[in-house]
DNA sequence: CGCAGGCGGGG
DNA sequence: GTGTACGCCTGCG
């Protein structure tokens, strides 16, 4: 029969000694269904030294003692690095014994390289077959039994699967999980602390809550794992479900002698790639990982993350913090368990509301959904290329340890201090992907020797490496494919005809392109990158700085007043015949696109780089780089800052105002007027405590956290205040939880974290220190 | 006082 | 475990 099923995740076990691919899915008839192809076998590839013959390199690997997991042995004609390559190509049947099988081959004298053994198993499946994640395909199957696995049918395919043409999303049943846990000191632990309350948001419109009763979770537990059967989600949303939340349900249930069989196949959740948290059959999804990827979200929370969305209506509900939860559950239960069912259901909105995007990642990467976002930029990026490279006919590189060799990046202009009027922002279009694409900047483009007919080759300028101009290189192609498809896109989406549905997933797609198109530059300077090649990247900067200066020369031809520019952007006089003058030279002399940015009314520059505010022609400030847009300064600075950016900028003139704002700004600091929150402050903790050389605030009270209790990794951010007395301010940085507004060190907060960002931007307005200097002491005094 | 360590942001 | 350029606070000698 012929069967048409989305792939919700892919796996591979060993079933009566033979490996097979496992392609959990939905039916078009909206089955749960598995599907087992056994045609499939792990490979390797081998590469023969110069003058080595493939007759003899195979007889030499079939003479080594692992010839009995070998199945097929088969010369093949591919590129490497875009040079057609000769390889050998075998296919074994214990894909658990690749990497050993590799590493005998790679010690024979004749053999020059040993290639792609370092792809699983399922996931090289997925790349030879040419199936995608989250992708609809078509196949042959005959149907089998399936005791003890949670599906409504299960399949082994007769055929190849062909991905079928359809991009739609089915029904999928979504879970969102919250746990609390009952520590009355410090991090919880497992073996000592049992989950007080979880509550389980399902897409079905349910919300459960599961009790521990007295100080036993174990039915909570079981009756988890057995809700987890009921409600059989196809997705499972949690926060921070990677790293603590699988890890502590599934060591309290063990210890309970229940197993937390929780997986479509029975399996308890276990560590996978990339930090995940695998539960087989469903996608486990951890929202901490799209938090920390928005940039404008300083601390990664839950709630950080509702409300940068706006989900968590005002007030609506408070997180209780870890450490607040023991004296919850004393004295106010009920409303522990309110915060319990709300965070549920908030972090099933926000799954949701990320779902077409996660979807479309991992459609385009190939990585599967459930552990798309816990993919880094870098991993992303490859997976993307390796999928082209195989449809290239490409081999896939290994990665290489390599050392470190800087290279130089983009200009940045200093810009001119002060307050300027009317001024707008240039950027060019992706400059680094159109310079990779006009100047054929790839791995397999370069060439190394100078004995070459220099017409047929781009030149970087300043590093002087050549990329022959023809044919279109591995990079160009890859991202010529990625830009044109989502011009397409963006096309597509903004005609009146297409449906709302189809318009959220053909959003979330350009979105993804986007993600990738942006982060390839980075990837190519990535030392772990498969296809790192110093050359590419330092050309791409070389190019770029080269672009900027001729960008630069033409303002001063034009005649048209530059205020600022930082790599790809240029920040001019707002006069609209010299800007189109500016924008068109750009478009027909450099070959590279350019877009009008941002308008403002006015902008502010300190002397500092890479730091100004301005007002734009719509009305919005907006802050880059100061210190009112920092994680690390407390909110207290960071809101007045940006309260005193917004008087200068709008009301220049009016000095007064800006000095009495700061005149009163003290006096309410100094009278404990501000909530305590307002002055913590967070920075994260980026390696082993003992290995900081020198003694840092936020790592004393780190310090102090593990004494009472507290567990700290590198990743984690610390919140601590400063408060009076005698030492260093290392001193005197204490958890915020460990003491209260009694005892900050206003002084301290004035003087350093709060003065000295507005005091930089009142220079800048040309408000002098000596203004400045003459009201202190007498009108207000903030030292 | 100058330099180094550390952090986090910009494009 | 994408890149480089940068500013600022603090500790240290």
């Amino acid at each position: 029969m012929s069967l048409s099923f989305w792939i919700l995740d892919v796996a591979s076990e060993r079933r009566n000694r033979t490996p097979e691919v496992i392609l959990w899915g939905i039916s078009d008839g909206n089955e749960r269904i598995l599907v087992r192809d056994r045609s499939f076998s792990a490979h390797l590839y081998v590469v023969p030294h110069e003058g080595v013959s493939t007759e003899s390199l195979i007889s030499a690997v079939r003479g080594l003692s692992f010839n009995d997991i070998i199945t097929n042995a088969e010369v093949v004609r591919k590129r490497y690095f875009g040079n057609p390559t000769e390889a050998i190509r075998f296919d074994i049947n214990e894909p658990e014994d690749i990497e050993k099988l590799a590493r005998a081959v790679d010690s024979l004298p004749q053999v020059k390289m040993v290639l792609e053994h370092d792809i699983r198993y399922a996931m090289q499946y997925m790349l030879e077959r040419n199936v995608l994640p989250c992708g609809w395909v078509e196949a042959d199957v005959e149907a089998m039994g399936h005791q003890g696995i949670r599906v409504d049918s299960a399949y082994s395919l007769l055929s190849k699967p062909r991905m079928a043409g359809r991009d739609d999303i089915p029904k999928l049943r979504q879970m969102a999980l919250h746990a609390i846990y009952l520590s009355r000191r410090g991090t919880p632990n497992p073996d000592r602390d049992p989950i007080a309350i979880m509550s389980i948001a399902t897409s079905d419109g349910d919300v459960k809550q599961l009790v521990m009763e007295g100080e036993d979770d174990s039915k909570l537990l079981s009756d988890f794992v057995e809700l987890c059967g009921q409600k059989d989600p196809d997705v499972i949303y949690g926060f921070r479900s990677n790293r603590g939340l699988w890890q502590y349900l599934t060591r309290r249930a063990n210890r309970s002698g229940i197993s937390l069989s929780v997986g479509r196949g029975g399996e308890e959740p276990h560590m996978s790639v990339y930090g995940h948290v695998s539960v087989s059959g469903r996608a486990n999804v951890d929202l901490f990982d799209i938090a920390n990827e928005i940039t404008d979200i300083k601390l990664e929370t839950l709630e950080g993350l509702a409300d940068y969305l706006g989900i968590r209506r005002e007030d609506d509900w408070e997180a209780v913090e870890q450490q607040e939860v023991y004296s919850y559950w004393g004295s106010r239960r009920s409303d522990l368990m309110e915060f319990g069912r709300q965070a549920s259901v908030c972090t099933l909105e926000i799954g949701k509301r990320f779902l077409e995007y996660l979807v479309e990642l991992s459609r385009l990467t190939g990585i599967p959904l459930d552990h798309v976002m816990a993919a880094s930029t870098g991993f992303r990026v490859e997976w993307y290329l390796m999928r082209e490279a195989v449809s290239r006919g490409e081999l896939i590189p290994p990665r290489i340890e390599r050392p470190y060799t800087p290279y130089l990046g983009a200009i940045v202009l200093s810009p001119k201090p002060g307050l300027h009027d009317n001024i707008v922002s240039l950027d060019f279009k992706s400059m680094y992907p159109s310079l990779m694409i006009a100047y054929n900047i790839s791995p397999d483009t370069l060439v190394r020797s100078d004995d070459v007919d220099v017409n047929e080759y781009n030149i970087a300028p300043e590093v002087g490496h050549m990329f022959r101009r023809s044919p279109p290189g591995f990079y160009k192609e890859a991202l010529l494919k990625l830009i044109e498809t989502r011009d397409a896109l963006k096309a597509k989406i903004s005609r009146s005809d297409i449906k709302e549905d189809e318009r959220k997933i053909l959003e979330a797609r350009q979105m993804a392109m986007k993600l990738i198109a942006n982060a390839s530059y980075g990837y190519t300077g990535w030392i772990g990158a498969r296809w790192y090649v110093r050359e590419v990247a330092e050309s791409t900067t070389a190019w770029g700085r080269a672009s900027i200066s001729k960008a630069i020369d033409a303002c001063k031809r034009i005649g048209l007043e530059l205020v600022y520019g930082d790599t790809d952007s240029l920040f001019v006089r707002n006069e609209p015949e010299k800007v189109e003058l500016l924008l068109s030279f750009i478009r027909s002399e450099l070959g590279l696109d350019i877009k009008i940015d941002t308008a403002y009314k006015r902008v502010l520059f300190t002397e500092a780089k890479k730091r100004y505010a301005g007002i734009t022609e719509d009305g919005r400030l907006e802050v880059v780089g100061l210190e009112a847009v920092r994680g690390d300064y407390p909110n207290v600075a960071r809101k007045a800052q940006r309260a005193l950016l917004e008087i200068i900028l709008r009301d220049p003139s009016n000095k007064k105002a800006a000095l009495e704002f700061i005149r009163s700004l003290v006096e309410r600091i100094s009278s404990g007027s501000y909530p305590y929150k307002d002055f913590v402050i967070w920075k994260e903790i980026s390696k082993g405590l003992e290995e900081y050389k020198v003694k840092a605030a936020h790592v004393e009270a780190a310090k102090r956290m593990m004494e009472e209790g507290w567990e700290i990794n590198p990743g984690d951010k610390v919140g601590y205040v400063v408060v009076k007395g005698p030492g260093q301010l290392y001193d005197r940085s204490i958890p915020y939880f460990m003491t209260d507004k009694d005892h900050l060190d206003y002084e301290y907060y004035i003087s350093s974290l709060v003065m000295p960002p507005l005091l930089r931007a009142l220079e800048a307005a040309g408000i002098s220190a000596q203004d400045i200097q003459r009201r202190k002491g007498s009108l207000f005094d903030f030292t």
